[in-house]
DNA sequence: TGAATCTGTCAGTAGACGCTAACGGAAGCA
DNA sequence: TGCTTCCGTTAGCGTCTACTGACAGATTCA
């Protein structure tokens, strides 16, 4: 067991895996998509998102509960009334992760076909190179 | 009922949504993402994956298994060992989701809080006036 | 105050998921 | 050929999760 890169007890790092963890948990499933895509245009009350869909309303609202506690969703409160957007915030270190990800898969991928070419091209120029 | 945008039966959009799904349900286990992160960088055996973590192989197959069938990793036979590296195409349908996302959001949250000031603002000059 | 509306929360259930142990197949070596 | 290594697959089990139905709190209006 080495452990290098596994299960890292960093501390800046645990927030944002943290938070990362529990946004794509929630985007992970596709009616908690749907219901974001609903409210990343317009603000709407959970009634209203609840009508798009044909389960019940426990159930939305469980979801938007789920999204509300990932940070994905902005809760406003009109009367008896609870009105959803999108939080785009939610996202950002979900996209900063894949952009790391991208960027590091990306070059490697590069580097090994690279390295590939070199390798059945000239091996001695990979070397000496 | 009227499904206007939660169940959509389009023919383009219906393959980038699966593959989506795929990739978020493989990225929402971080198992799965700490495999990513490992072979982002360098190509690695199974065995040599399976190392870093505390569970069986058996499990560390079934999470290649997944990675593999999202489109998340690339896999390369050499012998008995069969090498994995991470494969950023996989990542390019969750990236364009989350842009669009990400915009239509951005600009409703900018649009709701211009609309609230400007309601605030003209409530003000309403009520004074 | 009482009725109606809008919404969240609490048990309970069926299915999905991650894990382990046991087994089988493919490739290398004496 | 027989042994070993490396790896995937299958069956079974415990846990998590998405869902439904029933109930409770908050707000509005007559």
């Amino acid at each position: 067991m080495t452990d290098t890169g596994a299960d890292p007890d960093g501390d800046t790092d645990t927030d944002t895996e943290h938070a990362t963890d529990e946004a794509l948990k929630a985007l992970a499933e596709p009616r908690r998509r749907a219901i974001l895509r609903l409210v990343a245009h317009e603000e709407l009350p959970a009634g209203r998102i609840a009508e798009e869909f044909e389960v019940s309303r426990t159930a939305v609202s469980q979801h938007l509960g789920v999204l509300k506690a990932a940070g994905l969703l902005h809760e406003r409160r009109d009367g008896t009334r609870r009105l959803y957007r999108a939080r785009p915030e939610g996202l950002v270190g979900l996209q900063s992760f894949l952009d790391q990800m991208w960027a590091g898969s990306l070059d490697t991928a590069r580097r090994l076909v690279e390295a590939e070419r070199g390798i059945s091209d000239d091996d001695q120029a990979a070397t000496a190179g």
